[in-house]
DNA sequence: GTTATTATGATAACGGTTATCAATATCATA
DNA sequence: TATGATATTGATAACCGTTATCATAATAAC
């Protein structure tokens, strides 16, 4: 597998801050980018457990906080008001579809909308910054 | 206060429920349309606790949770994961935008967006439900 | 290896929300 | 207006995702 620029990345993150390398961030990240979903901390933990099945929580959201913070990974919020993480490396920005039924994701990007958007806001006097859109529905499969 | 409407519209669904009438249900409902914000359960609560200082945080989310059956009151969670709820009788769907400073709140409509948003989920085959967006940036006052 | 410093895992704490439950209020009926 | 069935209430425990605490262990510069 080629996590080489991800792993730079991190590597380079911790030594920024004057961070230790550990067995058990090497396997977190790893197991963040192998897998190819927008993760609860939860789910996370589950998958790292296996191969390392003396990790704790608390590990697991501090490196999640670590890959946030040097660009690899996304905090998400929706609904349900469980974090979700997402890859953010070689990732543009993107708004979600997400299926009422089976939760299925699909990660969009409208230009046209995201124009608009900045020009919305920006007619109410706001300087802009972010946006969260997420358009929910029944996706094809679940809707049969 | 004309609050006739509002009061009628709660009374059939606690009739429609079979439920009883009470002194901080009442209370509640009043305290809550006469706030014209996005409040918080413990923002109402210590609103209403002036006026009835028996109450507790339980008949504050009850009510609020009966208030968004009947259509008076929608529940919305921003990126703090806290509920806030504002009226809904007499107000049409609509969009936020927040100032990341102050915590202002805009409420905005574009229907080219509405309309564009429609399009994107159903390319994607999805049978579109309903949306969130937010759009986050620095308000006029704050960019002073 | 020594030493200073950071990382870890167990677990307590936290904050918002919901469930539990005994006591109380409501209301249809007698 | 008294009765009785049922819903409501407030106090508080429980819940759940997340964060803080802290003693022990791992890391890495020397």
């Amino acid at each position: 597998m080629s996590l080489g620029k991800e792993e730079k990345i991190f590597e380079d993150h911790l030594a920024a801050k004057y961070l230790k390398h550990s067995e058990q961030r090497k396997e977190i990240l790893h197991s963040f980018l192998n897998t190819d979903r927008h993760l609860t901390a939860d789910e996370l933990y589950r998958i790292v457990k296996r191969k390392y099945p003396a990790v704790g929580y608390a590990t697991i959201y501090r490196t999640l906080k670590l890959l946030c913070e040097c660009g690899l990974c996304r905090e998400l919020k929706f609904e349900d008001g469980v974090a979700r993480y997402e890859h953010l490396y070689g990732h543009q920005h993107h708004d979600h579809l997400i299926c009422t039924k089976c939760g299925r994701f699909v990660e969009v990007v409208d230009p046209e909308i995201e124009r608009l958007q900045e020009k919305l806001i920006k007619r109410h006097g706001f300087y802009p910054e972010r946006h969260r859109m997420e358009l929910y529905g029944v996706c094809k499969q679940c809707k049969k």
